[in-house]
Order: structure tokens, then sequence, then C-alpha cells
DNA sequence: AAGTGGTCTAGACCACGGC
DNA sequence: CCGTGGTCTAGACCACTTT
């Protein structure tokens, strides 16, 4: 069940957590260790992992507090699916076009491959709830996908394809944000007006191991989705190491 | 200068893995905590922060490694000012307006007010290397600021000035961001065309203790700005804990 | 087998908040 | 003043990687 101590006391206080008010008290830190038999280290990680993550707050000298629920999820490297079932919409997706490309000077910095070598290129339309969300173009270097056809994306998770198949294991990604219209294909295909507000999303996956596994550019209606973030405080009251910065 | 050892030896650690290549692997725990003199706790405390924030990466049965530089910083809650200088500008900024206004239901709503409640409604331009950037209107419950001239946000921070002059700890807060277009107004005040691609960011900040302290709408010019993110994986692949989904 | 990070303990003292 | 969270120690054993 759980491999570690922590982890399982964890679950217990969140349980204990869920039996309170917002703003009421768990019972002190000395007295929880008593009674699931642990060290005060051990339970201390817990609830620091817990309070790290927005569940409970700690204050010095007075207790450690049931947390308002947090508004939102922060970003994160989720598939369009995965993004709308958050949000409480159905997704499906159709495919607009797939074919082959030879990268170019562009797409080839964007990949980290050379102009000349091919990629995948498949353009789709995300739709939520049956009516149309964003129009989603992905770039993929083609020697990663060996014996891939182009259809086959339709049905499933780039992600998922990537590591089932190929067992490539996901990392990080880099993601840009910037307002922009629709132009005129776009509108058309989106089904909004010309020159709608709209956001563009420029994302560059990489896999555990550094390579570029994708480059994704997508237009998303502004009329229908927006981000939320939850912001943490400016700067955790103690003073921050400054030897960081040369890093 | 640092009120904790593991907030010393973070710097020593972090001045330790500046001298080192990227990939490169740290000392054993060990073998720094005789260096620095420290428990293996405490030294672990340290790595872990800088572990946890992307600076190191950790594998066990191997070493610890100084990881891939980070491209971007995550988004917090900074002002206006911190957040140019971190991006290379020199911040300056220019007061539209300053009144006061009654709250209205909308208003209300958003500050958690009453309708008829006073609010502080200042409008500034913002400026990135004397350039404007955006146009920020901020609105405060006026009972919160006691005595508060109109024009003395000009030279400071408004959070400085909630921490310094009334006692207020600023928590967190919750951003909304949606693409839009600069109307007439906004479109002269920016100096930008009109219908140019903008941001819409709308904050609302909370003190410690729960209470709303400001609401902020901000346009910000899509031309100059824009939001880059480092997106984690999509699942730690250690199995998260299944009890916090009832929170 | 040796070396590394990962987890855990029992107990001490410090710093802050509220009575 | 007492009770709370915050920091720290020395030492043990486990789990994993490398040799």
């Amino acid at each position: 069940m759980h491999r570690h101590k922590y982890q399982h006391i964890r679950g217990r206080i969140m349980d204990m957590a869920g039996s309170l008010e917002v703003g009421e008290a768990l019972p002190p830190e000395r007295g929880l260790c008593e009674v699931f038999g642990v060290s005060r280290v051990t339970l201390r990680r817990a609830v620091d992992e817990l309070a790290r993550e927005g569940y409970l707050v700690r204050r010095q000298g007075s207790g450690t507090f049931v947390a308002r629920p947090k508004i939102t999820q922060p970003l994160t490297l989720s598939s369009f699916s995965e993004d709308m079932r958050r949000r409480g919409f159905m997704p499906s997706s159709r495919t607009l076009s797939a074919g082959t490309v030879s990268a170019g000077a562009r797409l080839g910095r964007r990949l980290e491959v050379s102009p000349e070598a091919e990629l995948l290129e498949v353009s789709r339309l995300r739709l939520a709830d049956g009516e149309s969300m964003a129009i989603e173009t992905l770039y993929s270097p083609r020697e990663l996908l060996t014996g891939l056809a182009e259809d086959e994306l339709t049905d499933f998770s780039f992600y998922d394809l990537l590591q089932k198949r190929y067992g490539v294991v996901v990392g990080s990604g880099v993601q840009t944000i910037e307002p922009t219209v629709t132009n005129g294909e776009e509108s058309e295909t989106l089904a909004v007006p010309l020159h709608s507000p709209a956001f563009l999303f420029e994302r560059t996956t990489r896999s555990e191991d550094g390579r570029v596994l994708e480059f994704v550019r997508s237009i998303y209606r502004g009329d229908r989705y927006r981000i939320t973030a939850e912001l943490p405080p400016p700067e955790p009251k103690a003073g921050r190491d400054r030897a960081m910065e040369g890093v």
C-alpha cells in the first residue's frame, strides 16, 4: 500500500483535515506523533508536504490549520484531453491534416534537428463538449517514430504513444503564451469571427534525457479558454540565499 | 547573515554546484556533512530544497548531480517592478488617475465588501525601459488604508506600503489571464494601434488571514509581453497518495 | 561488496504566540 | 509562562547503483 511511513500518515492527516472545517487547528505535532507512533521528524515530513502543497497552513507558536481549498491546479504538462477533463469538458478531436514535411530553418532550430530532417506534422481541431476550442499543430522528428502511420494519432494521446510504443519517457517542457487574434483560416476552422482574441501557445517538450520530442503550436479561442493561476506569496519570509542567483 | 545552518550550507552547495559542469556529481552527502560540520539531516534539508527547485538532480544509488539550468522562473505574486527587473527591464510608472469610488455590485463581489463600501481606485501606466508596457487599475478597500493620501502610491510598492505602514502581510493571490484587444482609450494610452492583441490580467490578492487586499485589472501589450512557463512532467512516477483527492 | 541516496528514531534546544 | 511550530544532532538501517 504505502511504501513509507510518512506517506501513510500523510493520508491519515488528510483524512483528519477532511473532517475539520477550514481554519480549524490540527492537534499539536507532538500529540500526532504519539497517535501515529512515529517520530517528530517523520510526522513533520508529512505535514511539510501538505503545507507546501497548500492543504495546511502552519503558524509558528500557534498551530497548524486547515487551509482554504485551492481554486486551481497549476499549469502542468498535461495533454489537451486531460486539461479539458480537469475543466469539466468532454474532449474530442478531428484531424485536419497529417503528413511529413522537412524541417527548414525555423522548425529545425525549435526541434534541435538539421533543417533537412523530416518531421511528422499533424494538425488537429480540438473540441470541448463538441464545440471548437483550439487548433493544434504538432511537429515531431520522424526518426523518433519509426513505422508510425500518419493517421494513428487520431485516437491516441501522443505522450501515451511515445511511452508505450517507443519507450520514451516525457520529461519537462517549456511553454510560451502570447495574445493574438485569429486569421481568416483559423476563424473559419474555429467558427469564430475574424480577428477574435485568442491565445497562441508554443510548447517544446523534451524527454528525460534532454532530446526534443515535439514542438506544438496551438491557437485557443479567447472566448472559451482562460488561464487561472494560484500565485504563491512573493518571498518566503526568511531571506532567500543570494548565492543561487549566479546559477 | 543566515539565520539557520541549512540556509548557510544551501549557499555553499550552490557555490560548489556553480563551479561544476552540468551533469557533474556533487561529493557524497556524508562527505559534505563533514566538510560543513553538520548532521546528515541538515545537509539533506538544504539539498532537498535545491533539488525541489530544480538546481540539483538526485539519483538513488548513484549520486547528486548539477541539473540543466532552468529557463524561466515560475509565475509568482510579484509586483510589476520586480517582474520587469527579472525580465531585464527598467520599470517606471505614471499615475493616470487616483481617487475614491464606491464599490458597486461587481467590484464589491470581487473584493468581498458591500456594494456601498468605498474603494481606493488608482490607475497607472506602467513603463519598461521608458516605453509603455501596461495599464494597471487597482482597487482596494479604503477602510484598510486609513489616512492614506491618494497620491502616495506613485513612488511606493503597494505591497511594501501594506506591510510597513499597516502591518498587513500579503498571503497569496489568484490570477486569471485572457487574451483581448485594446480599445480606443487603451490604444491611445499605450501608443499602440487600435485592436492590438493584449493580455487581460485580473488578480485578487489576499492577506495571510484571508481578507481581500486588492483587485487589480491590467492590460499588457501583446507585442512586448509574453509568458514563459516551465512545465513539470505530467505525473511524478511514484504513485501519489489518493486520500487527498477528497479535499 | 562497497558506496550512494532514502527513511527513520529519540531527544535536545530555539523562537514565537497567546494567556 | 506554557504550548506551539522550527531547527538540529548522532546514529541506525534500507534500497538502489555501480564495480
